[in-house]
DNA sequence: TCTTAATCGAGACGGTACGTCGTGTCTTTCC
DNA sequence: GGAAAGACACGACGTACCGTCTCGATTAAGA
């Protein structure tokens, strides 16, 4: 679950003495940071705060994550389901296919991650983490659809499908953090129906 | 009434009494927070950094920038050469023209503006600079040589140009920002034949 | 009239061209800041405020006064009519004398002087300048009654005059300043003929 | 000691968990108050000197202290041995007893007290403080001689105590504030001979 | 009459202290 | 020894004040 939390399903032959630690904590505290960094943003919540709406003390919290963007990291990402490809239904058609992703995603989780892409520059193997657990797997998706579909004839040989999958997720993120338009299904539509399909399954140029 | 006693009664614009600001100390100041910032990040730089590299009083940024993020949004994009479709020198082809761009922007500093995505959440209007600034700018760019190559006859009608403009700043700047890759002529090429030419000169779907 | 504000009437043959300053501002900013100082204190004020109170520039008031302490002595001590024997009507009694003083003396501006005590200790010239506006004043009076009561008979030769005329302010000041008695008739007398007749008119020890 | 810090000494039969304050840090803290402040005096002493002379984060001194002001009060006054009367060795003499008490105070402080006077005006709390640390524990004493020299039979019954203890600091404060004197044995001989003894063991006027 | 120089109100300026607050660590008491 | 509570060192933030300087306008004196 958690990328710096002990793991506690290492298998202890010799466990050392004292209390154990309370796995139950892990997700209240992630939990208490994730509506508050989704309600106000990373910069407006602290540690504190984190702390008391989990109904912890805070050297629990630094117990179980290094530093402030490192639970952000988590608490981001980590209820996020991984979505696989075998979690979509096939409808049959890429199109099809790909229409059924903002279903099964939350999105306002995503939001709040942006505020990340500051704080972890500088904290490369976080941004590693964030990277991996937005990006990567959103784009994984859409790549194994794309291959789905290329099994299925609609898409044909030789595609860039690495690029073709990354392309409708930045051309989303962008237009939500740099112009500032919220996600619509009318967005959705224009960049795959103007975009992605066109790249997929158009004639080559 | 004299005829060369100056009118003051004329259109003045009623400028106040009083000293007026030093118009030299905004560009001191800016300069100050765009190398600090470039230089270390965001969060590394502080007030009294800018100030004193600037040679000037907290006071005097304070009263021309409401806070650090106001500042870091003007320092991180007030420097850059609104670029226009007229700085970029007709090659003959669309692809020529996109060619050109890299050499004509300064990318350190949309690097360190990326740090300014989080902070600037919870102050809309200053989100509405930044993007205005950075994105707006760069998109209208590429639209304008998409049209330059329309009127040439390379882009047909009925394209969804602003869509098409905005794709590969899109997927460079999250192939940046999530997957931590670097801007390389690589990436710009697999981009521009990959995404950009495809959808702009390809065959209708 | 100031002790600092440039004297006005030094012999100036060859006067230079230029507006002459206006006398009347002195009052202006001296009034403007005695009134503030009376009623918020000496730190409470700013030199924005007195400059604002009295309109007029800070510039104005700089021209006139070193600094913030230089201003508030004078505020605090201009307007205090320097009283002396003559002034205090012989009632042919020593006690009947001294009781006619605190008639003729406005004491809010004491207690506002009182906040000067602190800044002016690190600059002598200045304490100097408060110190002989505020007790020398008082204890000459006191001391020329005493006088007027010796050669009236009532106080017998050999007494140290300025001593026992010291002692009627010290004891109500001190009371004031560290025991945040208010002046009253009451402790008046009990200054008066506890302290005061005891030692003037009294039998020697 | 404090008047601000919290009362550590309280019965508390259930104290809440967490980490105590430390109660030496109250010491260092206003050590370095004091030293600072002696030395420099109120106004050239910043809070942060106080926090880095004590070793200690500005943080811990606003925790217990509610401001400069506050600080420096508890600094003044806090080291200064509270005198009792039976402090003071019993000479046989009235003026015996009087004369030691100079040897028994460090009067650097109560410059330095000076300073106070104006600041702790708008904070009558504070002043009173101050009142009460300075003034009435000086009286007190040497109301206390003054008791001791009528038990002895050096003082008739039906003095005004009070006022009589009251006039020696008194005298002594007024001529260094407002004369500028420095406290010297011969000002305190003045004082004694001329003043306090007079009143105390003399013929009643 | 024109030039020169000082004053004026307004307010920007450099410097600096204040008091607040956030992070990450450490300490105390209880379990 | 883990946990809650909270003190602690460090250091940035944004505000406020002091005393100086600059601006354009005004006002005298001298050429």
């Amino acid at each position: 679950m958690s990328s710096t939390a002990a793991d506690s399903t290492a298998a202890a032959p010799t466990r050392r003495p004292g209390r154990r630690r309370d796995a139950a904590k892990d997700a209240l505290i992630v939990d208490a940071a994730r509506q508050l960094m989704v309600e106000h943003g990373f910069d407006a919540v602290t540690m504190d705060d984190v702390a008391e709406r989990a109904g912890v003390g805070k050297a629990t919290v630094y117990r179980r994550w290094a530093s402030k963007v490192h639970l952000a990291v988590d608490a981001m990402t980590a209820a996020i389901p991984t979505l696989t490809v075998d979690d979509v239904p096939d409808t049959g058609t890429l199109r099809g296919d790909i229409m059924m992703l903002p279903g099964l995603i939350h999105r306002a989780r995503e939001d709040a991650a942006t505020d990340l892409l500051g704080p972890a520059r500088d904290h490369p193997e976080i941004a590693d983490q964030l990277h991996q657990r937005l990006a990567r797997d959103r784009v994984a998706v859409i790549r194994g659809l794309l291959e789905r579909a290329q099994v299925r004839g609609e898409v044909p040989a030789g595609r860039d499908l690495d690029m073709i999958a990354a392309v409708g997720p930045a051309v989303i993120f962008y237009a939500k953090a740099f112009s500032g338009e919220q996600f619509t299904p009318e967005l959705l539509e224009r960049v795959v129906d103007g975009v992605v399909l066109p790249l997929a399954l158009g004639q080559p140029a």
